[in-house]
DNA sequence: GCAGTTTGCTGAGGCTACCTCACCATGAGG
DNA sequence: CCTCATGGTGAGGTAGCCTCAGCAAACTGC
């Protein structure tokens, strides 16, 4: 463009190539059923191991409300169940089920895979380099 | 995570970085009420002066059914119009109308404005770089 | 030419993933 | 206690996709 390479090229690069990521992440979960969302909750769920429905969409960038349909789609599955918080009986502590672990380490395995071979063309610098911009520019 | 630093990291990194830069895009585009694809049929609407819904479809990789919802979305603010294809009448033709020029201008220069906000922190060589590794990626 | 197939668009209808609003139960602070 | 804030959820709505069927126009082979 009329931009003498300027950030806007940049940033078009840069979300095109998340496009691509972000499709192949699809792919990725489809053996599992489950969307983006539903995979990043589960992680979460794995991480902190009790997590309430509200940290969840806050985690998640959504609505409380759709934190509990994120939670509904899981534990219809098996891969997480609802537990009373002892020290608040209004809350809901999410946990993983066994199941769930399992499928998460699946996935992640799944993920560290497929994010291998797609950044597999770029030397162990360029890696570097990459993770190091993207830290300052996430700060 | 127990990855050594590995390619899951860097994924990581540019997933969330994408997700900001996504969300900034939509904020940007709030004052028009645009929605980002129909803001992409615009953009490729005003470059090539002259675009059939199936290459708009192809170009925004939905379907030939849903190329049809943006444009009608983009017609209903007058910002393109429909016009018969004097190669193939059963084709359609996208054109912008001169509000749709200035509206693509209007944006174009926010975007860009915005882009520059938030590579700002990066130095000129950080760009290239960055810039230069992503297009290994995209290839 | 002209039947048969393909292509370009769109109406109808459905799904998913969001949202807001209202509600209930619980907790916290005068 | 009484009020107000907070955590989760039912009800109901919207946006943006999809598939499928249908129609008109364009190709294709005989």
């Amino acid at each position: 463009m009329r931009d003498e390479e300027g950030t806007a090229g940049l940033g078009d690069l840069l979300m095109r190539f998340a496009r691509t990521q972000r499709r192949r992440w699809h792919a990725t979960l489809a053996p599992w059923d489950l969307s983006p969302h539903q995979a990043r909750a589960l992680r979460v769920v794995c991480m902190h191991d009790g997590v309430r429905l509200s940290e969840l969409a806050d985690v998640l960038r959504i609505a409380p409300r759709s934190a509990t349909e994120v939670a509904d789609g899981l534990q219809e599955r098996g891969l997480v169940e609802r537990s009373a918080d002892p020290a608040d009986r209004r809350a809901v502590l999410l946990r993983p089920t066994p199941e769930g672990r399992r499928v998460q380490h699946e996935v992640d395995a799944a993920r560290a895979a497929d994010s291998e071979e797609l950044f597999a063309r770029l030397s162990a610098e360029d890696r570097a380099a990459l993770a190091r911009i993207l830290r300052t520019l996430v700060d």
